[in-house]
DNA sequence: AAAGCTGATTCCGTAATATGGAATTTGAAT
DNA sequence: ATTCAAATTCCATATTACGGAATCAGCTTT
């Protein structure tokens, strides 16, 4: 599937820049800018890319908003919560996010800013961040196997991204057995200097893990002392929002 | 490019479903279950498909929410309108949306769905309606010139979506010659039975459409005799998203 | 106005790739 | 164990994608 292949390079590639010429593409591709102009021409016509009609140049068009609105699930999931994390922004006056797993990867879903801060949030949906080192994804990590775990770990490098960050393996099992009682996860500026984060987990109907809720902000605004309540609130909201998703905890 | 075609045709029929086996996706398409498998395993490789492990069904994956995220300009126009949207949404209580033209086209960006009434909106984001029968549609639609509209109705079919629906051509630009002295369109039950909604224009820094801003709900609450306030609310909201995309009105 | 330039587009003989029927495997259900 | 439906792999073949070279289109410079 080598065409299918070039196809994909070049559309990651126009999703990179914000609008791209053929010639420019090739270099940034590294293919010929007859196969360029084949397939981008292709994507045109199916309305994948979109281009302006006088300078020729090219971007990504309306279609993945339209298809990225049908990934499915995740936007009935999305529907579900958004009153909620309302309500919670409200109440504690921090941006709050609803992040799901993907793969190796947390992915953002969907994010309420609070107004009353001007952190620039890093969490923009669609965003992708490594699990270990944020509150979302050790929230997801303590629900895995021993044996999910290990294969994880051996696969992923554990990098520093603040010197705050989980480096040691044996540290990050303790830290998501601690998680795993408490079921909610901090993520002290782990991912981004100055930075913390609280998190709690949202099950479907069966209880298995389907998303996370999570409360980011300023390290001074989510003081140690405020966390604990932060994690109460957390936790009533993502229970609300696994009950709507149609759990049932009367076991 | 006949196989980046069936790719496309594979990935919508994909979408259309929550999840699908490659026999079902065979009969969906017409393509014979090998095709599919190579084409979807290339996909799920790249991500851009997901495949439950077990099941071995197929969903589109995260990855489109990436590259809808990444559909630019829109993007910023979204994050610049998105307060101001909030405000309108208050301050009338009615549901706010956020346009662009695509095409023959509205797609929706974005909606702030209004808490005080009960409307089931059909303006999902990425949502595709015609212009014709649309206050958002209309709006663009009156500030095209006499050939380019001329193209439009020679292509397009006027087809009534309620018995309200504009379908005769010249009562149409009449309508638009209307809409374009008054700067705001209304879109009387054209589309929906029952939904009324009042639409304006968003230009860019030179002055050109961008977006349209607008409000709809059910006919009895967007009551003829409050239509001019909604308007007026509407201009001021869609001057202020104009003048912070840096058009300046002191011509 | 003409020449020069840059990038987009088209051409076309060739090599490589996608094709899909048939065979095989998987795994669930009986 | 046996059956069955669906997924997956195989492979000879036809088709398609390939990309260098030529051409075209829209600018800028002289």
């Amino acid at each position: 599937m080598k065409s299918l292949h070039k196809t994909l390079d070049i559309i990651e590639a126009v999703a990179k820049t914000n609008s791209v010429g053929i010639r420019q593409l090739s270099e940034l591709t590294g293919f010929p800018p007859p196969t360029i102009h084949r397939i981008t021409s292709t994507l045109v016509e199916r309305r994948y890319l979109k281009q302006d009609p006088i300078t020729r140049r090219l971007s990504l068009s309306i279609k993945f908003l339209e298809l990225g609105n049908m990934v499915q699930q995740r936007f009935n999931l999305k529907a579900i919560a958004r009153p909620y994390l309302e309500n919670l922004m409200v109440e504690l006056k921090e941006s709050v996010n609803l992040a799901v797993q993907d793969g190796d990867y947390v992915a953002y879903l969907d994010h309420v800013r609070s107004d009353y801060t001007m952190l620039q949030l890093f969490t923009k949906p669609g965003a992708r961040v490594p699990l270990y080192c944020t509150g979302v994804g050790k929230i997801f990590m303590s629900r895995w196997s021993p044996s999910e775990l290990d294969a994880y770990l051996r696969r992923t490098p554990l990098l520093p991204h603040t010197n705050r960050t989980i480096v040691d393996q044996s540290k990050l099992i303790a830290e998501l057995r601690k998680i795993k009682a408490l079921n909610y996860a901090v993520d002290n500026e782990e991912m981004e200097q100055g930075v913390r984060c609280v998190a709690a987990m949202v099950v479907d109907h069966r209880g298995l893990p389907v998303a996370a809720v999570s409360v980011s902000g300023m390290a001074k605004r989510i003081a140690q002392a405020r966390i604990k309540a932060f994690a109460e609130s957390l936790k009533a909201c993502s229970r609300a929002i696994s009950r709507k998703m149609g759990f049932r905890d009367t076991a």
